[in-house]
DNA sequence: GTACACACTTGACATGGATCAAATCGGACG
DNA sequence: CGTCCGATTTGATCCATGTCAAGTGTGTAC
């Protein structure tokens, strides 16, 4: 299962920052322990949501950002004429919202991917505590950067390379985000569905599909559903010729 | 020209944003009258870049980031193999080098695409001024989230868009950006050239080409080289069903 | 003015991936 | 345990756009 990542009940009321085991992931990491309690006076306690359930939904009015704590959450624009598109899968310890801050409204759409639960923080307190502590700002700064850059590097993606290359450098992405998670880098489950993927890399999910086979084929991966297993990472940096270059913090 | 955009000679050593013409687009505007001082007191002066110099290199140390005062610049990314990813074109008053704001290295390359003149804010301290400052923080997380949103737009085009759409919701992007500065919305001239137009989009050059000789032949647009104008709006709008959203500030 | 290099256009052809269609799998639920 | 519906896979065909190849401007340097 995808959220096997151990993390602490948090209390009814007051998440525990000091605690959680994602300190070294989130935002506790610009923080020095003196000033955690700060953060902890402004985090609302781990929601809990089902899969599918909205976090937020875009052209709402903003109000939070979010960490989450367990499980993952896809994000997505929606044009006037209906169409989707996936912008981010986000995991533990990764903040979703960051697209949005400073705007009156959201501008995309949070789903959980899975039985997710996620801290929040109301973004007029965030800013006035990022108003006090410069490293917690500049760690902020840094977040936002890190995701126009993942985006721009999206967009290159998209432009420049193959559905086999997209693909091998979405797996790799993942693969290295579980690594730091203290998960198999090999062995994981997918979070989100083959249509999520085809979304998120502009491609067909008949093409997402294919490719899968064709990489298990030449033992490159095994796949079974949503259960993964990496058999030859250093073929599929081969074949992702651009190294994943993806992952936050 | 392009750069037609009146503003004041800078002085030689110090930039006076109290003057600057830009000055509702650019920092400034998130800022009282009262304290234009001190952004003032860290602005450096404009310095001038010809046609095709570059005002910050990938991979080099994050110093500064710069606002366009006059002319025009291009960001890229690199991979190494060398392949090229523009990810941005700015017009005067648009900030640049966002995307490695609290980061070591400049996630990008800045290239003036044509005489350009810039402002440029020392990443040090302008963070110290945005924690004296709320409505400078706030205002730098809105531009940033922005520059976020801006390119998932641009992923959603090189995702779903045929080259028509693409090419046509540039020419809105560009329009609207010029009428917002002042210019004329369907009369000017572009300041890159077709190959980057082609690498911003994801296209070969060559259906850049065919795309521009259709859209004249249709009666939307007139163009001799860079000289474009914008016959019928309205039918570019339905060509680009998802209408241009981009556009800062 | 001439020439060179480079930007742009146009044409012919090839192809990766989309689309359409249909079969199979898998999981939730009674 | 069977049923049903959505998710996934597989196959056949088509088309938008890339690629290759020529040509035609266009601006700059001498």
């Amino acid at each position: 299962m995808a959220q096997a990542i151990p993390f602490r009940q948090a209390s009814p009321l007051k998440a525990s920052c000091h605690q959680c085991s994602l300190s070294n992931l989130c935002l506790p990491l610009a923080i020095e322990e003196n000033d955690l309690d700060r953060l902890e006076d402004i985090v609302q306690q781990g929601r809990i949501f089902n899969r599918g359930e909205h976090i937020f939904d875009q052209s709402t009015p903003y109000r939070s950002c979010f960490a989450v704590k367990s499980g993952s959450i896809k994000t997505s624009i929606i044009t006037e004429s209906g169409e989707e598109q996936v912008t981010g899968f986000f995991m533990p310890g990764e903040l979703v919202g960051l697209d949005s801050i400073g705007s009156e409204h959201y501008a995309c759409t949070a789903k959980a991917l899975e039985r997710t639960s996620v801290c929040e923080f109301p973004v007029d307190k965030l800013e006035e505590l990022t108003g006090k502590l410069p490293e917690l700002q500049h760690h902020m700064y840094h977040l936002m950067s890190q995701e126009i850059q993942n985006s721009h590097q999206l967009a290159m993606l998209l432009s420049k390379n193959t559905a086999e290359e997209r693909i091998a450098a979405l797996l790799l992405s993942l693969s290295s985000r579980f690594q730091r998670r203290r998960m198999s880098p090999t062995n994981f489950s997918l979070p989100m569905a083959r249509n999520d993927i085809a979304n998120f890399l502009g491609l067909a999910v008949e093409t997402v599909s294919r490719v899968f086979t064709r990489f298990q084929n030449q033992g490159i991966i095994k796949a079974r559903g949503r259960e993964v297993e990496l058999l030859d990472i250093e073929a599929l940096q081969m074949v992702s010729r651009e190294f994943s270059r993806q992952g936050n913090n």
